[in-house]
DNA sequence: AGAATAGTGTCTCTCAGACATTATTTG
DNA sequence: CAAATAATGTCTGAGAGACACTATTCT
């Protein structure tokens, strides 16, 4: 067993501003890079990853989850994590948002683990309920459906899209509704217990 | 950015008997663990997979990709990855291949992570070309289908099988045929140029 | 009353699953 | 010619996508 150079990275998504935004800190004079943190033998790897985000966010607020390994000669070893968390205007000073589709520059590979990041969320999003993860506890149907038109970069049919999600069983009903400029919307809310399962066959779509 | 312990673990299958097998290495005096080699700075981590391995295999006759990272207090980290490699005899003394529906005690995680290699296998035989790995550059459809009925458990109808593949257009005919008891059948290839990418939408099915 | 947003149903087409018979070769 | 395996097509039901109007609230 062999000592390492080892660190855990995180990309945070959240959305505002209509857009969806990932969680940068500042790296020297004008580059930008993921946060990050050095493992330490007696945590998890899990609590690295929250370590590298300033502490500004408990375990169970967020969507954690590992998304890949990088390593090789001439670089240090990053377990990078993918994460969600709802709209959020608290941050430490050094973590600043920025639109995933205007992104400053990034230092070494970050751009494109930001890029595989989002390819799994755009992936994530049509067989889990990862959308979720990103809005609060109740939200209306439109906001989830803003929600994935976001993310996937592209609109959906509302009925389709309600259709769906109501089929799915995924969410219910609250006894909220939520005023606004015209008719006010139900509010729903997730529902922790629905399956969120692959079931489908698909050989070579 | 901290000293670290940090090794790489190979989950290495391939089919044999009419059963899907994976490679282990004598652990002590009657247990068996997966296959891992200690990082080292100067290689990438799929160059100390195939290290892992004994250099048994090269790098492009099996096929790799990183399976997940465990990690946390109390352990070293192990980069774990899932291999796939056709039918071969070729062994070193220390790997040996058992059977996933018949293993012997494993040291430490390590059935939990067997476990969870195959369904990764299971999953990525729907919606990738995982399959063609685990067999010879030329086979028949029935021998393809035999591969996809071993590792999902359960048999499946040869004529909607033989219309998905064919129209999936991933694998195309030879002018081969293979001769055996009966009728004999063709010899079909794998088409490395198909577009093995998803493109199905799907909400929580 | 008009502006704004919420909410709802049908038709069509494609794809997946169930299912049985004919064709070719060997001994 | 019998045994063994290869190869092939149709029907049916479920789900996905296209599509437009009514309902409720606020000002």
């Amino acid at each position: 067993m062999s000592e390492h150079l080892l660190e855990v990275r995180v990309v945070l998504f959240s959305l505002s501003e209509a857009a969806l935004q990932v969680f940068l800190i500042r790296q020297g004079e004008n580059a930008w890079a993921l946060p990050s943190c050095p493992a330490r033998e007696n945590e998890s790897l899990e609590e690295t990853a929250l370590r590298a985000l300033y502490g500004e966010f408990e375990r169970n607020e967020i969507y954690l989850e590992q998304l890949y390994t990088y390593g090789g000669p001439a670089r240090a070893v990053s377990v990078v994590y993918f994460a969600l968390v709802p709209h959020n205007e608290r941050r430490a000073a050094e973590l600043c948002q920025h639109r995933v589709d205007r992104l400053p520059a990034l230092t070494g590979d970050h751009a494109e683990i930001i890029a595989y990041a989002l390819r799994r969320l755009r992936y994530k999003l049509e067989y889990s309920a990862a959308g979720f993860e990103l809005l609060p506890q109740e939200f209306t149907l439109t906001e989830l459906q803003r929600t994935y038109e976001i993310i996937l970069g592209e609109t959906l049919d509302k009925r389709n899209f309600r259709r769906r999600i109501l089929d799915a069983k995924i969410i219910e009903e609250t006894q909220h509704l939520r005023g606004g400029e015209g008719r006010p919307a139900r509010l729903y809310r997730y529902r922790p217990d629905a399956v969120a399962e692959v079931k489908t066959r698909r050989l070579f779509p």
